[in-house]
DNA sequence: GAGCACTGC
């Protein structure tokens, strides 16, 4: 196992009660009265929706009911799949300890796969399964797929039942449970339902405390300062017991921090997802002296677990990805909850006792809050979804049977893009050049267009692409805060020519260090994350066996920037920009107006042509990890993209001129 | 000229 997960699980043992000891009598749990029914409803139906809170004990109990029934006949296996790896990993953690067998009860997640021959129970996350079914299409060593916390509705997990039920189709030995916390078990029902077929629904009771839930009786301008009196309020007038605060993000919560700094007796924790683990921790220790007071993000609604909390202030908003189809692009926005999430953060109040939960909004506002919240294949870019579908030979997007429809403006943006990468033809049908090839790797489509132009004699520069695009595939590479942080460390390690050959320069200078501690020492010198780069290693390594096998050569252009950058453009035309003479950048198609974001290395030059890799949205839309081209590149190595008219191509060599002119 | 919710292959 990695150190990174080695961290990851200490963490989750001591963050989430699945480990935790109060539980380890199976027979007291609420699921195990259902025993028989659960088994009855798997003869006489092939689909099971299992409704239950969490700590009923469905995601432990149902797989070792089912193994003790005899489900894992003709050496078939019973799977849970998951949405998130650490839960995946500690859930078989838990079943093997309460089963007493090793070899039997296993788990996989991307970059660890502990499966043998010998598995008979496996967990499994979302997207693995879903890998799986690229190889395997009709899941065909399994007898039971569980599909826990279904509610939280995953892209993967959209995509898993949707294919499930085409699966069912073929396969009428295999039988799916849906488990979901909440009552959405109706809609799943309806969506299985086909053909007069038999599905089942059970509820199942939660063992948790109520929680008492209070609004405010006005409306508040300003939930920060509301979050800081509440917390007083509760200080000063409730018994002891620590208390989770829910706001939006980081800069949220260090406002909200420091406005409590002087009321004695409290102690303020951040936690977010952005904070190194040794900070996160920090909120599982068990030294601390008064009341703590946790502010967090929305990590600690699904992903954390925190022992003490009785009580629990919600700010009533979430930060959450939203999709323009029209201009194609992903940028997060802070919208109002939805009544099931504020539901799961209340009951975050009531694990240890009865609680009790403050919403920051009237109750006349809750009311009209959505119920659920917006599934998240409808605010996502779909390109690597319908080159997913594609690759398993299913033709008509459109109309395929999704559990919510995506809008068809998002499909048809997601066809053109693979269109424009060469992914598919003029048929919609994927290509047999590169097509499958693309949709095998596990990153952004025009990623994988890189990395196979990369090894051709013309860029010769395959080996730098492999780290390029793994060190574009992390999250948080600069642990300190602060631009400056991250400028001073692309400018110590970096390059001229841009944002990607400075992450290629730190990739490198930390893979020729061979021992963990200097490289421990090398991270803490140059502000870098460990836990990013180790990943960005695995990523790579990930990359290099599926380039292998389609026989591509690795080979190095010893420090021939020219031919990365080039290489660059061939999946990144469609961000190709030009530098407007205020300093900001226009797209060369569509025409749109981006701003070069702080961090990068080409805010001093500010070249007059780049690409970029992706957009973010803050006050205004900012352009992050760019590079400088040269305008000629376009139509050279992006003709199918830049002249389909004449037309565009005089532009180009208009704005060329006009260049040339400043 | 100035700060980014959370997952996952």
């Amino acid at each position: 196992m990695s150190n990174d997960l080695i961290e990851e699980l200490r963490f989750e043992k001591d963050s989430n009660n699945i480990i935790a000891g109060h539980e380890s009598d199976r027979n007291s749990l609420p699921i195990m009265r259902y025993r028989d029914h659960i088994l009855y409803s798997l003869e006489i139906a092939s689909t099971v929706i299992v409704v239950g809170e969490t700590g009923c004990g469905k995601s432990t109990q149902i797989p070792q009911i089912l193994y003790e029934a005899g489900w894992n006949f003709q050496d078939k296996v019973i799977a849970v799949s998951l949405p998130r790896r650490i839960a995946t990993i500690s859930l078989a953690m838990r079943v093997s300890q309460e089963m007493r067998v090793k070899k039997q009860v296993s788990y996989k997640i991307r970059f660890d796969d502990k499966t043998s021959n010998d598995t008979k129970i496996k967990f499994i996350t979302d997207g693995a399964l879903i890998r799986e079914i690229m190889c395997d299409p009709l899941l065909t060593q399994y007898s039971v797929i569980m599909v826990d916390d279904a509610h939280e509705r995953s892209i993967y997990t959209d995509l898993l039942l949707s294919l499930l039920k085409k699966i069912k189709v073929k396969r009428k030995d295999l039988r799916v449970i849906i488990s979901s916390a909440t009552i959405d078990a109706e809609s799943y029902a309806e969506f299985f339902h086909d053909k007069g077929e038999n599905i089942q629904i059970l509820s199942i009771e939660g063992r948790t405390y109520p929680v008492d839930v209070y609004y405010l009786e006005e409306p508040c301008a300003d939930y920060i300062k509301k979050a800081a009196e509440t917390v007083k309020n509760i200080h000063e007038s409730q018994p002891r017991g620590d208390i989770l605060v829910f706001l939006t993000g980081q800069e949220d919560i260090h406002l909200f921090l420091q406005s409590l700094q002087d009321t004695s007796g409290l102690e303020g924790l951040p936690l977010y997802s952005g904070l190194s683990t040794e900070k996160q921790m920090e909120v599982f220790s068990s030294h601390h002296s008064g009341r703590r007071v946790i502010a967090s993000t929305n990590i600690a609604e699904t992903s954390i677990t925190i022992e003490g909390i009785c009580y629990v202030v919600d700010c009533c908003f979430v930060k959450a990805k939203i999709y323009n189809p029209a201009s194609n692009t992903e940028y997060l926005n802070v919208i109002p909850i939805s009544k099931a999430q504020a539901s799961q953060r209340a009951g975050r109040a009531g694990r240890i006792r009865p609680g009790k939960c403050y919403r920051l909004c009237t109750e006349s506002a809750f009311i009209n809050l959505q119920e659920s919240s917006v599934p998240e294949i409808l605010r996502s870019d779909l390109t690597s979804t319908v080159l997913f579908l594609k690759s398993l030979g299913i033709r008509n997007i459109p109309n395929f049977q999704f559990i919510d429809q995506p809008n068809k403006t998002s499909v048809v943006k997601a066809l053109e893009v693979l269109y424009s990468l060469g992914a598919i033809d003029d048929f919609g049908e994927l290509t047999k050049t590169i097509g499958y090839q693309i949709a095998e790797f596990p990153i952004d489509p025009r990623f994988s267009v890189m990395l196979l132009n990369s090894c051709k004699d013309e860029f010769h520069c395959s080996r730098e692409m492999l780290e390029i695009v793994s060190m574009l595939s992390i999250q948080n590479l600069f642990s300190g805060k602060g631009i400056e942080n991250a400028l001073w460390t692309k400018r110590k390690l970096g390059a001229k020519e841009g944002d990607h050959i400075c992450l290629l320069n730190i990739f490198e200078n930390f893979n020729r260090i061979q021992n963990f501690q200097e490289r421990k020492r090398f991270c803490q010198e140059h502000k870098l994350s460990m836990r990013a780069l180790q990943r960005a290693y695995q990523i790579k390594e990930q990359l290099y066996r599926i380039m292998g096998k389609f026989k591509c050569k690795i080979v190095s252009c010893d420090g021939d920037v020219e031919g990365i950058l080039r290489c660059l453009v061939t999946g990144l035309f469609a961000n190709a920009a030009q530098r407007n003479p205020n300093g900001t950048y226009k797209t060369v198609k569509g025409d749109q107006l981006f701003y070069l974001h702080p961090t990068s290395i080409l805010g001093a030059l500010k070249p007059p042509w780049v690409v970029f890799t992706e957009v973010i949205q803050q006050d205004k839309p900012y352009i992050c990890e760019v590079s400088e081209i040269d305008a000629d590149w376009l139509s050279e190595l992006a003709p199918h993209y830049f002249s389909d008219t004449r037309a565009m191509q005089l532009q180009i060599q208009h704005r060329r001129l006009q260049n040339v002119a400043q």
